[in-house]
DNA sequence: TGGTTTCCCTTGGAATGCAAGGGGTGAAGG
DNA sequence: CCTTCACCCCTTGCATTCCAAGGGAAACCA
């Protein structure tokens, strides 16, 4: 049985790819194997949400980009993280960070009146 | 100075509201409450969000709702969970988990060449 | 009486991701 | 040589979901 795809939860494909860049600039091709390998290839990002992402991101400053050639010899787009990238970075990871507990803490929720010990 | 807002990451919330339910009926404004404690104060959801959003869930027939009163003695829309809603809450409580491990693994990579003890 | 809390709802806009397309180039193998 | 494959970039249209900003009504309390 193939693995059934899973959608991005809106709003946390940022944090993904810029740190993707946090060890160099890398090309968008290579930002989508980075995220596929890391997550065990449970995220797959679909180029028509990828590039569009780096353009905002682009557009916002946060990443910078250059036209190169690839390891494979081809053209490539490489983008790398500017000073405000940077800093986004931190604050997604600590946004991440305090969403996902909080998210995991109502999930994990035992019931309200008999506590943990139910019957 | 106040806490910021977290935003929802899109596609989230449903599970926190079949969360909610699972010992039995509630009405709107007691989800709201339940998410709003049990995360810390973490997690705030508008009503402009919530209540189109038990809309859907009941639209597809996940919840379904009666009017009754409140504890409070005011009219309430009770929402429960359907045998198909409890189906959906486990799918989504996996899918959850699932995708939050991905996620941080990815976050927390370290350097992919020099590893975990880098200079 | 007036204010606060509880409770329900709608509309419009913004943002983001997916599906489904298109295109160009280098390397490898028949 | 030429075909195929992997690599690499992009756009358009759509669906979905969320937030902001409104409005309304009933119960309780001072």
């Amino acid at each position: 049985m193939p693995k059934e795809k899973l959608e991005f939860f809106r709003g946390t494909l940022d944090v993904l790819i810029l740190k993707a860049l946090v060890w160099g600039p890398q090309h968008g091709y290579a930002i989508t194997t980075f995220i596929r390998e890391h997550s065990g290839s449970v995220l797959l990002v679909e180029e028509g949400t990828l590039y569009p992402a780096l353009w905002r991101l682009e557009n916002k400053k946060l990443l910078a980009a250059e036209w190169g050639l690839s390891e494979n010899n081809r053209k490539a787009k490489f983008y790398r993280l500017t000073a405000a990238g940077k800093k986004q970075l931190r604050e997604e990871l600590a946004t991440w960070e305090a969403y996902a507990a909080a998210v995991s803490k109502v999930l994990s929720a035992t019931h309200p009146v008999l506590g943990e010990g139910q019957a």
